[in-house]
DNA sequence: TCTGGGGTCCTAGGACCC
DNA sequence: TCTGGGGTCCTAGGACCC
C-alpha cells in the first residue's frame, strides 16, 4: 500500500525564532528582515553561522561559514546568539500542533519533522492538509514552514527543500524527472562534501546522472553507500516514520576551550568536568553505558580519539572518570597544544535489563548511591552548583543540558 | 578574529578462534 | 617449503546529518 508522507521544515529555524522572542520581548526590529545570522562567540572560538535572514543570505552567507568570512561578505551584519532553551519551546509548539493530524510524527531534529497520514487520505485531500498546516503555523505560531507531500520520507524531505520559504510541495515518482533529477547531485540528501568531488569526477552531476549510473560501479566505488545514493536519486526509500521515541545509542559532551592547553592535569580536570555531565544525562536515562570515548582535538584541527569497552556496563561517574582519565593519558602526547576534548559513552543499555552481576559489591553499591544523592542535589539546587570538578572556571565550560 | 556541538552509521585492519 | 578461510570482536577514523 502507497504510503502517504509529510516532511515538515521550519525556515531559518534558529533566526526566525531568535526573532519572534525578540519581538515578544518588545523588540522594535524584525531580523527576518535585516541581514542577520544567529552566531557563535568568537570570544569562545565557537565563532560559526548557525542561522541566517534571506537578506544574509543574498550576501552569499552560509551555514556554518565562520562569523569572521560572513562579515566580509556582509557588512553591517547583524549577529545574534543563539538560545536553545527557546528553541525547544517554539519547536514543541511545533509538533503540538501537528499532533493534532496524526500521532505518528518522527522529530527527526529540533526543527524538522516527519508525518505518516497514511490510511489517513487520498492524495489531494493530503495536499489540502499540508497547505493548512503551513497556513495555521504562520497564524498560530508566528513563522513560516516548508511542508514537502510525497510517498516516501526520502522524497518529501527533498520536496520541502524546494523553493522557500512558506511553501507546499509535492514530489510523486511521475514528477522526479521533472523536479529532483534536473538538481546538482550536491543536493541529494546524504551526499557531502566529500563525497560530490568523486561523483563529478565520475561525471556525475546531476542526480539524474546518478539515477542512470549502474547499480554496480556505485557499490564498487562507494560500498553500502553506493546503493544508498543510488535508490535516493531514483526516489526508492522505505524507511519508516519513526514516531515511537527511541533510546539514544551514545551520549556525548565535548567543549572547545578559550584557549589551546598543553598541560594534561589541567585536561584531566575537564574530563572530569565532562564526566559528571554525561553520566548525569545518562542516569537520568536509567540506562548503562559500556564504551568510553575521548575526543582530542589539536590546534591545528587533528582529530584523534580512543576508545574502550568495560568489563561491564556502568553509569558510575568514578568509574568512568578513571577509564577515560587512562585513555587520555594513553593517547596525549606531551606539550601537544589542545583545542577541544570530549567524553562519548557508547553501548548503551537499559538499566532495568542488567542482570545484577556476580561482581556487584559493597563498594560499588556505595558508589551508585553517592552518584544518586549528587544527582539529587543537581535536581534541586541547579546543576552549575553541585560538580565534583569544583572549579567555577571549568564548570562555567560545560553547559547544563535537559535532554 | 578563521573553523560548534550533538548525534548515527559504516569501514578497515588486527586479534583471535575454530 | 608453501602461507586456508570464515567468523566475531575490538578499535580508530571517516562521512554525513541538523
Amino acid at each position: 500500500m502507497e504510503r502517504q508522507i509529510l516532511h515538515v521544515d521550519v525556515n531559518n529555524a534558529f533566526l526566525s525564532w531568535t526573532a519572534i522572542d525578540m519581538l515578544k520581548n518588545g523588540s522594535q526590529i524584525d531580523i527576518r528582515e535585516i541581514p542577520a545570522i544567529i552566531g557563535g562567540d568568537e570570544s569562545k572560538r565557537s565563532g560559526i553561522v548557525l542561522a541566517k535572514s534571506m537578506k544574509a543570505k543574498e550576501c552569499g552567507i552560509k551555514t556554518a561559514d565562520t562569523i569572521y568570512q560572513a562579515r566580509i561578505k556582509c557588512p553591517g551584519l547583524k549577529i545574534y546568539p543563539s538560545n536553545f532553551k527557546v528553541y525547544r519551546e517554539y519547536s514543541n509548539k511545533l509538533y503540538n500542533l501537528l499532533l493534532e493530524y496524526t500521532d505518528r510524527i518522527e522529530r527527526f531534529s529540533i526543527d524538522e519533522c516527519f508525518l505518516d497520514m497514511t490510511n489517513y487520505l487520498m492524495n489531494d485531500a493530503l495536499i489540502n492538509k499540508a497547505k493548512e498546516i503551513n497556513k495555521r503555523v504562520k497564524e498560530e505560531l508566528g513563522f513560516t514552514v516548508n511542508v514537502g507531500v510525497a510517498h516516501n520520507k526520502l522524497l518529501a524531505k527533498m520536496a520541502s527543500d524546494f523553493t522557500k520559504p512558506d511553501r507546499v510541495h509535492t514530489l510523486y515518482e511521475e514528477e522526479i524527472p521533472d523536479k529532483m533529477w534536473t538538481l546538482p547531485v550536491s543536493e541529494l540528501f546524504m551526499l557531502g562534501k566529500r563525497t560530490v568531488p568523486k561523483l563529478y569526477n565520475m561525471q556525475i552531476k546531476t542526480i539524474g546522472d546518478l539515477a542512470r549510473t549502474d547499480k554496480r560501479i556505485l557499490q564498487d566505488k562507494f560500498g553500502k553507500h553506493g546503493i544508498m545514493m543510488w535508490e535516493y536519486a531514483n526516489g526508492i526509500d522505505e524507511s519508516e516514520v519513526k514516531y515511537l521515541k527511541e533510546k539514544p545509542k551514545g551520549i556525548g559532551n565535548s567543549v572547545t576551550l578559550p584557549e589551546d592547553i598543553s598541560n594534561i592535569e589541567k585536561l584531566e580536570e575537564i574530563l572530569l568536568a565532562l564526566t559528571e555531565q554525561v553520566t548525569y544525562r545518562l542516569r537520568k536515562q536509567k540506562m548503562l553505558a559500556k564504551v568510553v570515548n575521548v575526543q582530542l582535538r589539536t590546534k591545528d584541527f587533528v582529530d584523534t580519539s580512543h576508545q574502550r569497552k568495560m568489563l561491564s556496563a556502568t553509569a558510575s561517574t568514578k568509574e568512568i572518570f578513571s577509564n577515560a582519565k587512562e585513555l587520555l593519558k594513553q593517547m596525549y602526547r606531551k606539550g601537544t597544544p589542545i583545542r577541544l576534548i570530549g567524553l562519548r559513552l557508547d553501548d548503551l543499555t537499559d538499566k532495568e535489563e542488567m542482570q545484577i552481576s556476580l561482581f556487584d559489591n559493597v563498594k560499588d553499591r556505595k558508589q551508585e548511591k553517592l552518584d544518586k544523592a549528587i544527582d539529587s542535589l543537581k535536581d534541586k539546587y541547579g546543576y552549575d552548583l553541585i560538580t565534583r570538578a569544583g572549579n567555577m572556571e571549568i564548570d562555567g565550560l560545560i553547559k547544563f543540558r535537559k535532554d
